[in-house]
DNA sequence: ATACTATATTAGCATCTGCTAATATAGTGA
DNA sequence: TCACTATATTAGCAGATGCTAATATAGTAT
């Protein structure tokens, strides 16, 4: 029926699908930042930040806008703040559960 | 700092990040289903089918039970509802946005 | 203009993903 | 046991993704 829907949804879980970006847009929950703070906060490369932020852009999951000779990004959408709390709810019970059952065998 | 959780959060948004997997999840959100519904239901081949549940399985966003030669399918955590109502509602007005700027222009 | 900083883009390569076809496993019933 | 259905797994290939190094673009200041 609709699949063409599910294949929007998918670009933009896609894009949120890399430890990388997901910890970007964690940052960019404290506020908007300068694409040059992610480099020295993340230990990345110019090229790799700047890679990283162009797919959140293309997937309209940040807004940019420049200040001179740097650009400012921040959250396009409140509810992404919801999807990423949700996930890491469910990453972290995971989490749990694993080690729980890992002592229930020692 | 916690980049480990990132990448733990990264698998399971990993899982979700192909438009057939959000729509079996879908399926699923309406109630238990034996993995023999998803072929026909989605014009799937066999083995296809399978290695999406199986991915599905191994980021525990589904629950299995054997019933006889059948195996039955469910959601693991409610939560993932959630996500994916949230995800759903920013693609569409994505969606919904892109329709107006491309009006706009004509 | 030149020099400088910040970003973005490209090229090339290695790795990952997703597909189809083929094979293996598991349960059922004659 | 054999035959049958449902699932899962594997192999091989095509296409996508992510990284580094190099290059291009944009804005600022002298």
């Amino acid at each position: 029926m609709e699949e063409e829907g599910y294949r929007l949804q998918a670009r933009v879980v896609k894009a949120l699908a890399h430890p990388t970006r997901l910890q970007m847009l964690a940052l960019l929950r404290e506020g908007e930042r300068c694409a040059c703070e992610f480099g020295p906060l993340m230990e990345l490369g110019q090229a790799n930040v700047s890679q990283h932020l162009a797919v959140l852009r293309k997937a309209h999951l940040v807004d940019t806008r420049r200040d001179g000779v740097r650009v400012m990004y921040s959250l396009a959408d409140e509810r992404t703040s919801d999807v990423l709390d949700t996930l890491a709810h469910i990453a972290r019970d995971q989490f749990a559960e694993a080690v729980a059952a890992l002592e229930e065998v020692a």
